[in-house]
DNA sequence: TAGATTGTTAATCGATTAACAATC
DNA sequence: TAGATTGTTAATCGATTAACAATC
């Protein structure tokens, strides 16, 4: 039952159900049934046990889940009972987005600095956070812990800026350059903006041919 | 073969060939089997074949696929063979980092305007796009035939900006706020960052317990 | 022609759904 | 206890891969 591998699916899924828990929760709901969960998110009951059951029995029969231990259990599994520390690489257009963007540090992931290789720029603060140059960056990751890296760099710099963080010793990149970024040892996750575009524009040609996946009946409020 | 519905997953995989197309095309490669296609792409030549036919028989027994033939075909598929226009909806950081963002308009989709509702900003220019007063969006919409709305703006007001995207008859919305939005009677991509970053919270901590989809030997160059 | 490689059908694999005994 | 709902196994469905005749 455990240890089990998943899949990119099942990630998404469980984020999506921990949405709904941290929802409810607010509103004082106690218990929740995995019938009515997939109501809120639009996938099946048995689908969802399914997915708990990858990692555990939290549910009791005749009862359902309690949503404050569901929610605790998920949030240990994403690792998010803890903080992370980002570098932003790049201080353009998207760096600075990213350095103003409240949604990250609420959720307790930091921007500790931002690298840049443009001397105009190093030394400034971008709300609050420190522009420092590039070089100093296996030094600071290393002194500060670094957890992931995010590439906010011009294109055909990605591979380069990439490799400087996995030297650096960064378990993980956030890459939002719109090349698809492969490197071996290091965790990447591709934000390919154009490839969204892309895609909106064969959705708006081929509305009718495209296969729709689980919509739910609004899982926020 | 064709007309069949078509998953998220034949879209993605798409957009990749199309990718490495250009870059051959651009080194003046003529051909390319479905074999080679897939050592680019880390998809095997079978998944291939597949996915091109539920469009059509492109390649030639014996041959492969003429590159320029191949990506013109793609191309018209995904539409990218004409201009689309965009609004930004929400000056804030997001909003203003899209607006400088070269990569949309060099493949064909552009940022016609801006909307806000903040008269300290409204009628400012944002790297050449004026930032117009909300309340304008829809006769707007109307008259430069805008296909894409970009929303941008601070939680809580994602579903009331989709709902007047959707009355000001905008087709399709690009959604970066972290709340999953589904609407009927129009197309919605969610560009989800808090998920992205616990999803890399996930990989950090379940590194080895991760299905690992397709890696190629490098689709870019 | 012979070799290569497609388009397509059949086989396999994995993911989703259904069913149900266990049990709170 | 009776009803509800889980955890888990079995059945189904869909997507990927393999095979191969067609043919350039």
């Amino acid at each position: 039952m455990k240890d089990r591998a998943v899949s990119e699916a099942v990630v998404r899924r469980l984020l999506k159900y921990y949405r709904v828990l941290n929802i409810l929760d607010n509103k004082g709901v106690d218990r929740i049934s995995s019938g009515q969960l997939g109501k809120r998110t639009g996938f099946t009951a048995s689908q969802i046990r399914q997915d708990l059951n990858y990692f555990g029995g939290f549910g009791q029969q005749g009862y359902g889940y309690h949503i404050k231990t569901l929610k605790n259990e998920i949030s240990s599994i994403f690792g998010l009972d803890r903080k992370y520390s980002m570098v932003v690489i790049g201080a353009g257009n998207i760096g600075q987005a990213l350095a103003g963007y409240p949604n990250f540090s609420i959720r307790g992931f930091n921007i500790s600095a931002i690298f840049d290789n443009n001397p105009a720029i190093i030394g400034k603060h971008l709300n609050n956070i420190l522009v420092r140059d590039i070089s100093e960056l296996k030094d600071f990751a290393k002194e500060n812990c670094v957890d992931i890296g995010i590439i906010a760099t011009p294109a055909g710099t990605t591979e380069m800026v990439a490799a400087q963080l996995k030297e650096a010793g960064i378990k993980s990149i956030l890459n939002f350059s719109p090349y698809d970024l492969f490197m071996e040892g290091i965790i990447v996750e591709n934000i390919n903006l154009i490839d969204s575009l892309y895609t909106l524009g064969f959705k708006m040609k081929n509305g009718n041919r495209f296969k729709k996946s689980a919509e739910s009946e609004g899982i926020n409020d």
